[in-house]
DNA sequence: ATTCTCCAATGGTCTGACCAATGTAATGTC
DNA sequence: GACATTACATTGGTCAGACCATTGGAGAAT
């Protein structure tokens, strides 16, 4: 024989099936052959294709489902998986606050003006809605924690650029679990709506540099509030 | 019973192991049990635990060996999972290079600016041998492109920030797979390495802002020389 | 026409077996 | 005694076949 496979089964499986995807010849939406049929086809056990498929899902490539009409169909690839495994590795490369703060002050002002450059009227409506939605949870007891790191998520969304994008949310997801278990004021998150208030203005009016700035101010401002919160509670 | 898992039994005990590693009760390094003892232990098939591993080794999180002495490790956190998912992205055209490159040259900048505060001898010391690597590279036949990319992972190293480093490297891995189809000129190389020689010495003086200048220039030069070199490309 | 029931397709899990790789310990050879 | 060889135990990899669980649709009942 020729093709001299060392590997495992599962991952030659897996590896053909990428590539059909990549090149093309299986688009999404497509569905693969039941596990039992390719396994007949390929004269392998039901095991090694269930591993392969099992390793595309992983990988997003595809969605497994089950019961009539089940089966595993060819996704649409997103950003999850590298998203997923981008703040994995943060989490447990045991990032701290101050390397995560100190991140996203140096990423998070030139995406603010990326966005500010390139939004479209529904990225700004999507921007004004989140601000709203903050606005109101204030108001209204509502916890507006939330919202805080989704409106920095849009703004990355704004700025068109993928594997900013993936970064970004990658930061936000672990900004947010650092944040998750400590007190703010609500003079702190009436801060934060005005900061927001003021980068979706500068990003309406298509201001990259004022974007940039108020971007910067906002996370420095944050810093400092933060690390005093972060202060408190190790002395209480 | 409590505990209501209507998912798969695989996916619980991938969890379960995930949680253990990312609150450090597992550590790199340490190894797993045994597939038949801890489908036994758990009142589960081999199956179900085989599964649980197989998907922890996709996501970078476990390395299987077999044979004697084997069994699955817990791995070095590693930013190779992020690499391959973005690359993923990039064959399926979800981002391109122009992207890719518009995020380096956000992210390098600032990176250099750090590493030229906060380099150590150490640092510097490796710096150095990458430059030196990739003249002898130059002079003598070799391919000095496996250094390129190095030099500047090494540069994200000595900013001493876990998620840019992580960030940095994923970005350099994926460039270097985007440029190793297309010819580059000696022209080109001296270039690169006079540029490393400019950002080396802007670390070795710790002057912040020479390094982020230098750098963002680097970029911009390569940007436009490879841009050059893909439109050969594809008109041929 | 609507609801209900049943069923076939399909993934999920289990059992138990054997194969294959691999490090180590026992054995043999000089 | 030092070194090569062999045998073996451990562990993941694969296989075959069975049964369970979910799910959507076809057909029956109303």
């Amino acid at each position: 024989m020729l093709k001299r496979r060392t590997g495992r089964v599962s991952e030659s499986i897996a590896k053909r099936i990428q590539r059909a995807i990549s090149v093309g010849k299986l688009e999404p939406g497509e569905k693969l052959p039941a596990e039992r049929d390719l396994a007949r086809k390929l004269n392998v056990s039901r095991v090694s294709v269930r591993e392969a498929y099992r390793s595309l899902e992983e990988l997003g490539l595809l969605l497994v489902k089950r019961g009539a009409e089940g089966g595993a169909f060819i996704s649409d690839v997103d950003h999850e998986p590298v998203t997923r495994s981008l703040s994995l590795m943060l989490r447990l490369g045991r990032t701290t606050h101050a390397e995560l703060t100190e991140a996203r002050l140096l990423l998070e002002p030139p995406i603010a003006r990326l966005a500010a450059l390139r939004a479209e009227p529904k990225d700004i409506a999507r921007l004004e809605d989140m601000v709203a939605k903050q606005e109101q949870a204030l108001k209204g007891n509502g916890n507006p924690r939330r919202y805080d790191m989704q409106f920095h998520r849009l703004v990355a969304e704004s700025a068109k650029n993928l594997p900013l994008m993936i970064v970004m949310n990658s930061l936000a997801d672990l900004e947010l679990e650092a944040i998750s278990s400590i007190d703010i004021s609500a003079n702190v998150k009436r801060h934060t709506i005005h900061f927001h208030q003021s980068v979706l203005d500068a990003i309406r009016r298509a201001d990259g540099d004022a974007a940039f700035e108020t971007m910067l101010r906002h996370i420095l401002d944050v810093q400092s509030r933060l690390g005093k919160a972060f202060e408190r509670q190790l002395g209480a």
